[in-house]
DNA sequence: CATATGACACTAT
DNA sequence: AATAGTGCCATAT
């Protein structure tokens, strides 16, 4: 949620999303619903999503390892070639555009 | 304040 | 397995 005053030195939802996403270990991978239930917003998935898109810190937040609960990767700004070439460096398979979450999923 | 948007999730086909 | 419809929610406009 977004700063309502000067004073809020709370961060927002968006920033909690980025910090958050940095947990995840390489080699593993987390979803959009776990982000969201993590940060205590369960019905959140979507915004995370958002959140993520606009990441500006490409680099710095390991967006690409947050993929979608199917399995499926999801998106990913430049672009969902350059997402499956990230992880499989990690040494995650992606077969068929698709991760096995079970076996990568990393449990906050 | 009202609507629209989107890197989603879940259920039912 | 793949698709379609519905609900969700933080932001943007």
């Amino acid at each position: 949620m977004k700063p309502r005053n000067k004073l809020d030195n709370k961060i927002s939802f968006t920033e909690s999303v980025w910090e958050a996403t940095k947990l995840v270990p390489f080699g593993f991978v987390t979803s959009y619903g776990c982000l969201a239930r993590f940060l205590g917003r369960p019905g959140a998935s979507r915004a995370v999503g958002n959140a993520l898109n606009k990441n500006p810190y490409i680099g710095v937040v390991p967006c690409h390892r947050v993929v979608r609960s199917s399995g499926d990767i999801g998106g990913f700004a430049l672009g969902a070639k350059d997402k499956i070439e990230k992880l499989k460096k990690e040494g995650v398979e992606v077969r068929s555009n698709k991760v096995e979450i079970n076996k990568y999923l990393f449990n906050f």
